[in-house]
DNA sequence: GGTGTAAATGAGAAGGATTTTCATTTATAT
DNA sequence: ATATAAATGAAAATCCTTCTCATTTACACC
């Protein structure tokens, strides 16, 4: 029931938005570029446009219902947002990504933060890397 | 005596190369951007053109001179590299960026990418904050 | 169930950061 | 001194993303 999230989010209940949505959640890549978002859109058979695509993911962002990961020198992928935070584990041969939860690695940075006499707002880590399968292909 | 530092690293010896590192070596910021480091050449008055400044830091990074940050949404810093391996804070207000070294975080990472079977290659991670002076302008 | 209005859309233009192209200049090995 | 491969500057090109604006649509109200 996606529509209910749309208008909790105050957002008008479109095509679009819901397709948006659905290719998010049925799609086998749980991290999707604004980009392979509008390719499975395409080939669904639904008209849409790049801009909306990003607009569209830009204002899930805003309403907490997918999150944005700004990936080293590349664009953005976006993920369906399930509320457990998590950071990401980035293949560098296939692009695979893995989530993990260190419980550790979070309390260090708010020590960290604390310790600068910063106060903590976000944080971004990423850990680059060869995936198993890619070293067996090597 | 940069001159050896870029004879090593198969450079030949100009002047805007040796500029760019005189002047990441003497400004008061550790961390500059490309049109950080184009600016202050103007300043010094020094001919350069934006992407001169753009390859020598690409090249420079390339050999182990300076690092790039890639900072979330915005454009590249880049900072002289000092040997030392460093992870930053960054205040979300005014831009400072701060430097930490965490070897706990270190180890987590290696045994996190150990865990899914990842050869880790590299990582990048950044906490985002409001520094101690911008909460006091609060 | 119509219908006015604000919001959403699509196409293309614009944006910003960075890279490339290419003709000209320069460093350096000989 | 000089040949040659590399470096430079300027402008064009590129990539990802956002904006503009005319057109369409959702939905609150009658």
């Amino acid at each position: 029931m996606e529509s209910q999230d749309l208008r909790k989010a105050g957002l008008k209940v479109t095509l679009p938005r819901l397709k948006v949505l659905e290719i998010l959640e049925t799609s086998d890549h749980r991290h999707m570029s604004a980009e392979d978002v509008y390719k499975a859109m395409l080939e669904m058979g639904e008209e849409i446009g790049l801009a909306t695509v990003y607009r569209v993911l830009t204002q899930f962002e805003g309403a907490g219902l997918v999150s944005r990961l700004s990936i080293e020198g590349g664009h953005a992928v976006f993920e369906l947002e399930d509320g457990i935070h998590h950071d990401h584990l980035l293949c560098v041969r296939c692009h695979r990504i893995e989530e993990f939860v260190d419980e550790v690695i979070e309390q260090r940075q708010q020590a960290i933060a604390a310790e600068k006499g910063f106060e903590m707002t976000d944080h971004s880590l990423y850990i680059y890397g060869v995936c198993k399968d890619c070293q067996q292909k090597k």
